[in-house]
DNA sequence: CTTGGACTTGTACGGTCGTACTACTTTCGG
DNA sequence: CCGAAAGTAGTACGACCGTACAAGTCCAAG
């Protein structure tokens, strides 16, 4: 269904306009976090006049949340397509805590890159959606997915795979990550030292 | 030291009225997120005119950064006056994860508030220490300061206390508070349900 | 070919923003 | 008591914002 009651962009030319304009917005939210995101940021990533990024979104927030659910979407490919290219079975506290991170973290281009700017997007969703109420099923469904494989990636490493678990298991990547971000530090070895603690704790 | 060459403020009043300043831009930052915060609105909280603003801070940048201090400063009072008043000795484990709570998350006036709106500055810190460099040493020196609080109440539990397991608590509980924000749902019981599952592991 | 609706886009409106500036008042050492 | 410095505050400037709108183009149905 359209965000409007008016047909908006039904045509191919439309779809796709509508695809780069959430395409820019999702970009610039991962570079320069959502309260920095304009109108007219969008149209000129997208290389669109201004008035495309009206005619087909009812308003910002509305580009805003369908930006968010592309991104979700996204991060939630690249998840799956890790967790596919995993073992059966994760032999080591330090693999299964890889294991985590891989599926936990929706960094761009794997685990290289610093994830400097880019990590600070993946929580900024929590915060977003603590303060509009209407993205808040679209992180809830996200973190819903990312329980689920957390609870395989526990199933392939021998270690209870209930929903609880899967629960700490996201808390202590998210905790550490932010902390991490925010202190300055490189996020993903002080995650990655966190969860194989935590592995280590539930393996006993 | 000023926060510009020139001095400002140095008088009585000039403290007074700064003082009002940074309170007043707390408040919004809890209430409103930070990047709600501006100048006017800092003023007219204060019940001062604008110009005060931008006299007796070099910038919003500057403005911003000391309320942030002010706010981690009074955060910081507030749960070392809660470890004050808890038993030398923590027994049973829904005790000690209530205890971890207590320190942990700074609300405004104790356990009975639903934390709707005022938990998410808690975290927003994180963010905006992330994309501005000048806030880092302001959250890490508060996250130190709560990891050696953390690190007394496992002491208290009879729990290892060193510096990995307060950074795995402290982790947990922005990690499980974060989400529950995220969700919509009330963030207190999900954090201690957490707490409460990663201090069961602890003490196995 | 015509015509009507979908699509496109330059432009403009009203608003808020950070900050600078200019007068005015208060304070206080000499 | 006075003059300089500090403090105070009203106002203005340029920039950016979300959004509305009118005038244009395109295209398929009649």
């Amino acid at each position: 269904m359209p965000t409007t009651g008016v047909p908006r962009g039904t045509s191919a030319r439309g779809q796709q306009r509508r695809q780069a304009l959430l395409e820019a917005a999702a970009e610039l939210i991962i570079e320069d976090g959502f309260s920095a995101v304009s109108h007219r940021g969008i149209a000129q990533r997208a290389e669109l006049p201004l008035a495309a990024t009206t005619y087909y979104f009812a308003s910002l927030d509305d580009l805003l949340e369908q930006a968010l659910r592309h991104l979700a979407a996204s991060w939630l490919d690249q998840a799956r397509s890790r967790l596919a290219q995993l073992p059966a079975h994760l032999n080591g506290q330090r693999r299964l805590a890889e294991a985590v991170l891989l599926v936990a973290i929706a960094t761009p281009d794997g685990d290289e890159r610093d994830a400097g700017q880019d990590g600070l997007a993946l929580y900024e969703r929590y915060l977003e959606a603590g303060r509009r109420p209407h993205l808040r099923t679209v992180v809830a469904a996200y973190n819903h997915e990312v329980d689920l494989m957390l609870r395989e990636v526990l199933r392939r490493g021998g270690l209870p795979h209930d929903v609880r678990t899967a629960r700490l298991l996201l808390a202590q990547v998210d905790g550490a990550m932010l902390r991490a971000l925010a202190e300055g530090v490189d996020p993903v070895p002080v995650a990655l030292a966190a969860v194989t603690d935590l592995v280590r704790l539930l393996s006993r």
